[in-house]
DNA sequence: GTTGACCTTCCAGCGGGGGGAAGCCTTAGA
DNA sequence: TCTAAGGCTTCCCCCCGCTGGAAGGTCAAC
C-alpha cells in the first residue's frame, strides 16, 4: 500500500503519517521508487493511533499504547494504568474549563450588551485583585 | 517600574510580557540603559491580559478586548459578542473533553488491570471500524 | 572591585501537525 | 509518442503561546 491508500484506511492525513514515521511510530518500509510501503501490520497500527489520539492520548502515550499492543504479555494493569492517568488529565481540564465558563457565563449575563459603553465584563477583567477579593467577600 | 515589578505586580513571567510587547499588546518606554520602563496604564493592562487569558481567551481576544477597554465609546454589545463566542468555543471543548472522558472511563471500568495481558481498552484501540459499528448496533 | 541580582537580545524548541514549493514516478488518453 | 493529471518525495516555514538558555550589559550593596 502507498501511503495514499492508508491514509484513506486510516482516517489519517497524509502528512501525518509521514510525521508519524518521523517519530517513530511507524516504520514502513520503502519500495525501489522511494515511496513508502505499508503493510497490512502498519495500517492497523495507524487505526490505533488514530483513535488513541482522537480519545486525545498524547503522542508519548500512544507510543507507549502501541509497544503494549505488540507485547503479548503485557500485564493490562500497564495499560489501566496509562488510561487511568489519562482520564484525570481530561477530568482536570474539564474542571478547568467549567470554571471558566461558570466566570465567563456569570459576566455575560450581566452585560446589557447595548451601544452603551457600560459593561461589566471589561469592569471585571480591568478590576485589581484587591477589588476582586472585596467582591468575593460582599457576594 | 522595571519588568520585574511589573511581571510581581501583574503575575505574569517576565518572559511572557516581553512576548506580549513583541506582539504589540503593550508599549513600555525605554529608559537611557535599554531598560523597558512601565507606566501605572501599562501595568494595569497587564493585569488585564492576565485575567483574560485565564480565562481563555486568545490573545487576538484578548488584543480586540484591551482596544475596546481603551475605547470609551465602545458599544458593550460587542463585548458581550466576543465574550459569547469565546463561551461557545468553550462549551464545545467540554462536550468533545466529556465524549473522550466517557469512552475511556467505560474501557478502565472494562479493564481488568491485573498481571493478565487481556486488555479491552487495547483491543478496542485496535478494533476496525467495521467491529465498531458492530459493537455500537449490539450494545 | 567584585559579587549577585537584575536587565537586554537572540535563537531554539515544545506538541502535533499544516501549507506549499520543487521535483520524481506512473498511468491514461489523444 | 507526447502530454496531462495525479500521486509521491523531501524540504522548510508556519501556527499558538509561550519557555529555556546563552551571552552579555547594568546597577546596588558590601
Amino acid at each position: 500500500m502507498n501511503i495514499g491508500d492508508v491514509a484513506d484506511l486510516s482516517g489519517l492525513p497524509a502528512k501525518t503519517i509521514r510525521y508519524y514515521e518521523d517519530i517513530g511510530l511507524v516504520k514502513p518500509l520503502r519500495s525501489s521508487n522511494g515511496y513508502r510501503t505499508f503493510r497490512e501490520s502498519d495500517a492497523h497500527k495507524l487505526a490505533f493511533l488514530g483513535r488513541a489520539r482522537a480519545l486525545g492520548f498524547t503522542i508519548e502515550d500512544c507510543r507507549n499504547l502501541l509497544a503494549l499492543y505488540e507485547d503479548e504479555e503485557r500485564a493490562s494493569a500497564v495499560v489501566k494504568e496509562i488510561a487511568k492517568q489519562h482520564l484525570e488529565r481530561i477530568d482536570g481540564k474539564i474542571a478547568e474549563l467549567k470554571e471558566m465558563r461558570a466566570t465567563l457565563a456569570h459576566l455575560v449575563q450581566e452585560c446589557a450588551g447595548d451601544h452603551r459603553p457600560d459593561c461589566p465584563i471589561l469592569a471585571d477583567l480591568a478590576m485589581k485583585r484587591r477589588d476582586e477579593d472585596d467582591r468575593r467577600k460582599s457576594t
